[in-house]
DNA sequence: ATGTAC
């Protein structure tokens, strides 16, 4: 069905397959890329029928998804550019957020205070079905409409300081500004369920993990700008927009739907969805898109202070936890490249720019800022560095493993004892996990993801990237 | 991913 470039072949990471309907770039290795389902390259050839020049590149970890596959860049120039909810995923804003705390990994050497530490968190992080947070008293409107900026005083700590790297509430954009009218569109039911649901991780791949880290001796200088030290204990959460996403996804994909029906748009996949930026159906799209992404970063934060207060419910009044990055993979937003206005997608991929891009916010502009990347439970995690060969892929890198299995098949396959071996249960070294019930996230034991040492190899090895520090986990907050 | 869904 696909054909690749043979003048590529001197590089061993990165491929130019030539579909019928235009060129997909992807960036894997030989082993990753022999193993990908052709069901991707289908996928790519229905998204490359979306009119207007459209870059489209894969990451290693990419597998099939609604419409467009995770693991996805999609950019054209903003001028003429298309927006697409099938490019950005149903669960728009889901990122990663890095918690720098003072405790070292010896600290928390004893099951028993890692055990102590999960229950505190699950206190004040309710990880349970239909979970609801602790945050009655913050306004819903004023977080869709201003993000961290729409937060009572008090759930920020050491107070709002955008270019201080240390404070609890650093985030690359801790607003996106849209047109408000639009927000009035959404059903209340989703109002109510999305204030309900503030400060929850929701379930699925979303966890908060205590890891403990390892620094790379390549990039040790970079660690040591960002205040990493080797042994230090962080804290990773992975989550997003909830229900609110879900909505916006929901209502902006079927007025996008409409529009495509009016004018007889469409590729062979119905479910892939796209309309141009200067419709008025894309417009209402991206702005309550970006309502999306102000809720994923204020949900990540809260999410945060929960678990800091958990902390020092246990450790004391002297735990300190300072922010290191917030960063998303599901999202569409305009950048400019090359002096461009380009319009980018990335869905399940991540910006990593490398030292001196100006995009980077000031505290990281001497090294490039964190590039935040997941491993499958159990596994490692990475905190990564973009390199100035990203620029030929936008910027964008893995977003984490990546599927290998579905839920229901890693369910057939793996069993509680294989997954309880995989996080050391009874051992002096056990990842300890807040759910008994293991079955009831089996479906995300490391049998369901690619190797994600795999994916970070072929990474570094296509120059987008490289490693600062890897973490290991030690404790994981999972929702069902 | 989602108190899943024509």
């Amino acid at each position: 069905m696909f054909t690749y470039n043979d003048q590529q072949a001197n590089e061993k990471y990165y491929r130019k397959v030539q579909l019928p309907a235009g060129d997909l770039h992807v960036f894997a290795g030989d082993q990753l890329f022999e193993a990908l389902d052709y069901k991707v390259f289908d996928m790519a050839n229905n998204n490359l029928q979306i009119p207007n020049r459209l870059y489209m590149s894969y990451t290693p970890d990419v597998h099939v998804g609604v419409g467009t596959c995770i693991g996805t860049t999609a950019v054209w120039e903003a001028a003429s550019g298309y927006v697409s909810p099938s490019i950005v995923g149903s669960d728009i804003g889901c990122g990663m957020r890095v918690h720098l705390t003072n405790l070292h990994r010896d600290d928390l050497q004893e099951v028993k205070l890692r055990r102590k530490l999960v229950k505190a968190i699950e206190k004040l992080l309710p990880a349970e079905e239909h979970a609801r947070g602790h945050f009655s008293d913050i306004r819903l409107e004023h977080v869709l409409r201003k993000g961290l900026h729409g937060l009572p005083k008090k759930y920020i700590p050491d107070g709002y300081t955008p270019k201080k790297a240390t404070s609890l509430t650093h985030v690359e954009h801790s607003k996106f500004a849209f047109d408000e009218s639009h927000l009035d569109r959404l059903p209340e039911m989703y109002w109510h369920r999305s204030h309900r649901q503030l400060g929850t991780l929701g379930s699925g791949n979303h966890f908060a993990e205590i890891q403990a880290i390892e620094i790379h001796e390549d990039n040790r200088a970079i660690a040591e700008k960002w205040g990493l030290r080797d042994g230090q204990i962080i804290v990773m959460i992975h989550s997003g927009s909830r229900a609110w996403g879900g909505a916006v996804s929901q209502y902006g994909g079927s007025e996008i739907g409409k529009w495509m029906r009016r004018t007889g748009t469409g590729t062979a996949d119905p479910r892939l969805i796209f309309a141009p930026l200067d419709s008025e159906a894309a417009a209402a799209y991206v702005h309550l898109m970006y309502s999306a992404l102000n809720y994923a970063v204020t949900n990540r934060h809260l999410i945060a202070y929960a678990i800091r207060e958990a902390f020092r419910d246990v450790c004391g009044s002297k735990f300190e936890m300072t922010t290191l990055y917030d960063l998303m993979h599901n999202y569409a937003w305009e950048e400019t490249h090359g002096g461009t206005p380009m319009f980018v997608h990335r869905k399940g991929a991540t910006r990593a720019l490398p030292a001196q891009h100006p995009d980077n916010p000031e505290p990281y502009l001497a090294t490039g800022h964190p590039a935040l990347i997941p491993g499958s439970m159990g596994t490692s995690s990475y905190l990564m560095v973009g390199q100035p060969g990203g620029e030929r892929n936008y910027y964008s890198i893995c977003h984490g493993a990546g599927r290998i299995r579905s839920r229901s098949a890693t369910k057939r396959l793996v069993t509680v004892d294989q997954f309880e071996s995989s996080l050391r249960v009874g051992t002096a070294d056990e990842i300890v996990v807040n759910q008994r019930m293991l079955e009831s996230i089996i479906d995300e034991s490391p049998q369901a993801y690619k190797d994600v040492d795999q994916i970070i190899e072929s990474v570094v090895g296509a120059g987008l990237a490289s490693v600062v520090a890897k973490c290991k986990p030690l404790a994981s907050i999972k929702g069902v």
